[in-house]
RNA sequence: GGCCCCAUCGUCUAGUGGCCAAGGACACUUGGUUCUCAUCCAAGAGAUCAGGGGUUCAAAUCCCCUUGGGGCCA
């Protein structure tokens, strides 16, 4: 959900800006693999219509780096900023690490890496290496204030010297995150970062390490986090919320890009509903929020909805068919989709709301056929008189709005109308709730629509 | 614990010193439309703009402090 968010709003700033640009969309993610991560966001961007000119770069964990191609490229900057001493082996172990930070934590002061093994000289280094001690490499952070301008956040500052030499890479072969991004970023010619809000505090890391290369300083852009309920930032804990869920339960793509783009900016004014070309026209850096935003389904089914009732029967017969019984009839599912057009929040809805339609036979109580106050007699009654009329009905008169003129003065002379319209469309479609009547009698047909009423007769006998 | 970020209805938000005793949308409540459900329409409830100090003729809007929430660091 957040990387797809923020490849989205990559998306709107590059396409509003139009300019050439490369996006490159960087995830910490540990627990899924590179290729299944790579997978999975690029199947949802192309099913959300987010087309790049160069194709999207590959991301994926930066801690799965070390598999990709681009190893000698990292060892090369890694052995660069070792070479000129910007970079050095450490060889503490973690007990003596984490010892030093509860000292420190306990005295009230930022944990951070004191920086013993800076002492090390080249012949002391290449000794325990060659004896193989375990060790990580450690950039030498420049103790001095730092300050970014945020497009969004203004003038963001930092103490370095708080910060502690970080461990940039395991070994030559193995780069961090904060270290493979940065060697990205120039490689890739990235003019404007566009992250999430978590990524703040490991911007001076970045900008120190670029300082250090002499690359140039991108443009950054901090988005604001989706949150949960709980306002605490959205993740698995949560349950799954992945945009691959959303689209498996038949959320539209247009839904899912409307809902994700006013999640943390606005067009501002009161618009609510927006085409993927309309948001890359209004997009702007300076409407993006900066506080969190929670993530509010209620919305997405609403917007959802929305969009769902733009669609002409033939586009909805076609989302609707990986939620119907195989081997349905297009013309059959077309007739069944109107009846439902306006209460799907999401297609996957359709199988339960449907299938009186493709049911051979239909299962309920009998007393659901009474409309209220009303015994068995009387509604007995209303279901042959209705059968009696609509034997009558030529097929091509066998319409709602034909259906609706012959029997509706029927009700009304019954006095209370539900006493004739209840039964009969609980007899056609088994349900307390359904579309009306009228139109589920055209839907089903009149040899099926007969069948189902001497069916409920017969029941309530 | 340290640093950083943030703070308007339950939620998403409008608002960049006077038009705001705060507007819209979702959700909620009520009523209307051909039985039910939904759509649609109408109405309603819902925020002393986190709190406190300033600055100003005037502050939701600027400044400071406090509080609260979140993120990162391990």
């Amino acid at each position: 959900m957040g990387n797809v968010r923020t490849a989205l709003f990559n998306y709107l700033f590059a396409r509003n800006q139009k300019g050439d640009f490369v996006l490159r969309i960087e995830d910490t993610d540990k627990e899924r693999s590179e290729k299944q991560w790579e997978d999975d966001l690029l199947e949802n961007l192309k099913w959300l219509g987010l087309n790049w000119n160069e194709g999207v770069e590959k991301g994926g964990p930066y801690e799965s780096y070390r598999q990709s191609e681009r190893t000698d490229l990292y060892e090369k900057y890694l052995k660069k900023l070792l070479d000129e001493k910007k970079a050095y082996y450490c060889f503490c172990t973690e007990e003596e690490l984490e010892a030093q930070r509860q000292e420190q934590m306990s005295r009230g002061e930022a944990p951070r890496y004191r920086g013993t093994c800076r002492q090390l000289t080249i012949d002391q280094q290449q000794k325990q290496l060659k004896a193989g001690t375990p060790s990580v490499i450690r950039f030498i952070m420049e103790v001095k204030p730092l300050a970014f301008e945020d497009l969004v956040r203004g003038k963001v500052q930092f103490d370095t010297g708080l910060i502690g030499d970080t461990v940039v890479a395991k070994d030559l072969k193995t780069p961090l995150y904060n270290f493979s991004v940065v060697i990205d970023d120039f490689e890739m010619k990235i003019t404007h970062v566009i992250r999430g809000e978590d990524h703040i505090a490991n911007t001076p890391k970045q900008i120190l390490l670029q300082e250090a290369l002499s690359f140039p300083r991108p443009v950054y852009i901090h988005l604001p986090l989706i949150l949960a309920e709980d306002r605490t930032k959205l993740s698995k804990r949560h349950g799954d919320n992945s945009v691959t869920r959303f689209r498996k339960e038949g959320y539209l793509p247009e839904a899912v890009v409307n809902f994700l783009a006013l999640l943390g900016w606005n067009p501002g004014d009161e618009r609510e509903i927006f085409s993927l070309e309309e948001l890359v026209k209004e997009f702007s850096v300076e409407k993006i929020q900066k506080a969190g935003a929670v993530f509010n389904v209620k919305r997405l089914d609403w917007i959802n909805g929305a969009y769902i009732r733009k669609k002409t029967p033939k586009e909805l017969a076609e989302l609707s068919k990986p939620y119907l019984p195989e081997g349905v009839k297009t013309e059959d599912v077309e007739k069944v989709i109107v009846l439902y057009q306006a209460r799907l929040k999401k297609m996957s809805e359709i199988t339960e709301l449907a299938d009186f339609f493709f049911a051979k036979e239909l299962k309920y109580d009998k007393k659901m056929l009474i409309w209220k106050g009303a015994g068995e007699q009387k509604t007995r009654e209303a279901l042959e008189q209705v059968q009696k009329i609509l034997l009558e009905v030529k097929e091509k008169d066998w319409n709602k709005e034909k259906l609706q003129e012959i029997l509706m003065p029927e009700a009304e002379k019954v006095g209370d109308r539900g006493l004739l319209l209840w039964p009969l469309r609980v007899a056609l479609t088994g349900k307390e709730a359904s579309a009306g009547p009228f139109e589920v009698a055209q839907a089903l047909g009149k040899t099926k629509t007969l069948q189902r009423i001497e069916e409920a007769r017969t029941l309530i006998q």
